[in-house]
DNA sequence: CTCCTGCCTGCCGTTACGTGAGAGTCAACT
DNA sequence: AGTTGACTCTCACGTAACGGCAGGCAGGAG
């Protein structure tokens, strides 16, 4: 069978443009032309084609492709183990910056001031060297600093007397059962843990339990965070953490 | 404090031509010149530029951080959500990738031959329109791709024999120990699961436990694989599953 | 005065295509 | 047969975010 540029780009989901590139780079020559000139690609140019876009989803560039592909002595399970700790070196710096930006929204929420050290902790590489203590006090909270930070949080201003109002509600609540001794993982205090979590969700961002349980566990691992639950009644913060466990296992 | 641009660009982190681009686009103009033409950068400029490197590091284009920074009315909240859903697709999206990948390396590991639409299913965002059926059979297994696959394991004459001689024997034994009655969680089963994650991570890839058990799922999932260890000894596939997991929460 | 290092501006190169421009081709419909 | 509309061809420049080099000042040390 033959097929026309269009039919293939249309079957493999690519555009033309892209099969003329790869042509043009030898990555990808179909097997014949028309007597007008036509590209016609047979079935073995559509295997090479399903391969080129395999090795390209994976991340390698196309020269490596072309390498990979017409080597036949090139060793296919090495570039396989090569681009899976690729993928995981990858994978676990998106984790680390999705934890980032997490903690970056919380705190907004919360009006806490991150240092600048924090704000570039989302920077995985930071050269120790270069980060002495006389040039972090040069990144330190200047006006300019304070004011975008104060910007950070732009909600209407009724929107906010709702948030703080339902913040607060749900403050007194929580403070109220803890005071009354029923334990964290009471089906009244989970309820408030599923509370908070639909709160953060409806005026934040979208809070899974997994990653509400991660703030749970800021909660108690950050002492500023901390110190936020803690100046509301003492001892919330460990009970806030452990309802909010107690909850997200219950719901799993 | 002035500072010049190689200064900025060593606490920074970042190459003087990157300065010198982000001052052309306006992204970043240092506040001024010397009397010789060189640019002199105060601590608003470095505020500035920690802030582009945040933005940056999110992933945000040059020209969107420029839009963020310069309009005061813009929610940087809002921008922030935005990011989350971006990282968290992206995230998901590498976490199948990593999935997939690990399933090629086993399944090559063990011959098993991958279908086509297998092979595609690394890419997350397959047109139903445009893989109807007959578009399928047209990626079927032709010569080329049995061959591409053959190839698929590269290892020297040696090492397969080894290979292949340390496998048998690991077969032999967890087969002999299912046979006299060990439960899949007893010690000497449990050393087995271990043997195998090892044997995995010397000849084929760094096997964590996470990723064993894993397999060990993807072993009881897949017909195929199960297919493989059912056709060694009856009922290996589950009791291997079993010791695999029971392994891995003992280790951890 | 020379040397070395740092800085300047231009400008071309890179990756994997996007986006036309201008012209020829194919199949269908009148 | 003519025309239309969809498809194709080959240039060839544009994109993002810089890398890297050339050729030429600037500034401080020896």
């Amino acid at each position: 069978m033959a097929y026309t540029v269009g039919q293939v780009a249309k079957v493999a989901g690519v555009t033309v443009r892209t099969l003329h590139h790869y042509d043009e780079i030898g990555l990808l020559s179909p097997s014949g032309r028309t007597s007008a000139g036509y590209r016609r690609y047979d079935d073995a140019d559509l295997q090479r084609l399903q391969l080129v876009l395999y090795y390209r989803e994976l991340g390698f560039p196309l020269e490596e492709i072309t390498a990979i592909i017409d080597d036949p002595a090139a060793d296919p399970a090495a570039h396989l183990r090569r681009q899976h700790e690729l993928l995981t070196v990858r994978l676990k710096r998106l984790q680390e910056m999705v934890t980032a930006i997490e903690f970056a929204m919380e705190a907004s929420k919360m009006n806490i001031q991150l240092t600048p050290e924090e704000r570039f902790e989302v920077f995985g590489d930071v050269d120790p060297e270069q980060h002495e203590a006389e040039a972090e006090r040069r990144w330190g909270d200047t006006d300019a600093y304070r004011e975008s930070n104060r910007r950070a949080s732009r909600y209407g201003k009724d929107d906010w007397l709702r948030i703080k109002a339902e913040n607060e509600d749900w403050g007194r609540r929580i403070v109220a059962l803890m005071a009354s001794g029923a334990p964290a993982d009471s089906p009244e205090v989970m309820d408030l843990a599923e509370e908070h979590r639909q709160l953060i969700s409806r005026w934040f961002y979208e809070c899974s339990y997994e990653m509400q349980t991660g703030l749970a566990d800021m909660y108690l691992a950050d002492e500023r965070f901390t110190a936020y639950y803690e100046n509301i009644a003492a001892g919330l913060a460990a009970y806030l953490h452990e309802a909010i466990h107690a909850n997200a296992i219950s719901r799993a």
